[in-house]
DNA sequence: TGAACATATGAACATTTATTCATATTTTAT
DNA sequence: ATAAAATATGAATAAATGTTCATATGTTCA
């Protein structure tokens, strides 16, 4: 089978109903979007530890820095992330800020993570 | 409850039962450094749409760039990356090289985070 | 009120990374 | 063998991002 060329986009390609399916069959590119923002928020070693430690139970910014071996500003800098993706919320005790994990997206999302790491 | 405090790593913390309980729970460095990055691997536009469209099936190079938009060479960059994290595979059709994606985990991986997207 | 402490934040710096451009490699077809 | 086409890749550039340092904010306690 010959390959036919046709141009989309400035760009030669093979099979264009492919292309026209594969167009018409994704998602949103706001869907998308949003999909890679979650993704690049969890591809951070350091918010992943930070996520993984309030799983386990909620923490002060002292704690969490002193658990992790990181500075105080580093964290509280990571934290102020993670609250704008909503992944992390938090309760004020005095001058203490506990936080926590904001739902169970994030624990798995962690357990799909790790299938895909720990089989390869 | 008066909170008492110690200096561990120069950092002084308020909970160290909990600092010692979260260190001896966590998941292995290894393993979070992993996790970390396939996220980082799925945290970025060009690649969740690189791997979307092969999720609804297996396309040539060409006709990816062409059904993304994207230069030739930017797709080739970003699929040798997902190759090396073993997210997609490839055969080749004469000198045409024919990507799809590796296995099921990068799909439901798509969908829980579309449920955290879609809710937020 | 003032001192000490927990946290937040702005600016600067260093590193990572995605894209582009040019070119190399590999295969097909004449 | 040569030309054309599909893909891969190296180098350079530009943009994004994480950490540090200094400091601001807000709360508690004497």
């Amino acid at each position: 089978m010959q390959p036919v060329h046709y141009d989309v986009c400035e760009q030669r390609c093979i099979n264009p109903e492919r292309i026209d399916r594969t167009r018409r069959d994704m998602s949103s590119h706001e869907d998308l979007a949003g999909l890679a923002g979650i993704f690049k928020m969890l591809g951070d070693l350091t918010r992943v530890r930070i996520l993984e430690a309030l799983s386990i139970g909620e923490l002060c910014v002292c704690d969490l820095a002193a658990a992790l071996a990181l500075t105080q500003s580093a964290v509280s800098h990571q934290l102020r992330l993670l609250r704008a993706a909503r992944l992390v919320k938090y309760r004020k005790d005095g001058k203490v800020v506990y936080y926590s994990l904001d739902d169970d997206h994030v624990t798995t999302l962690f357990k799909q993570g790790l299938e895909h790491v720990q089989q390869g």
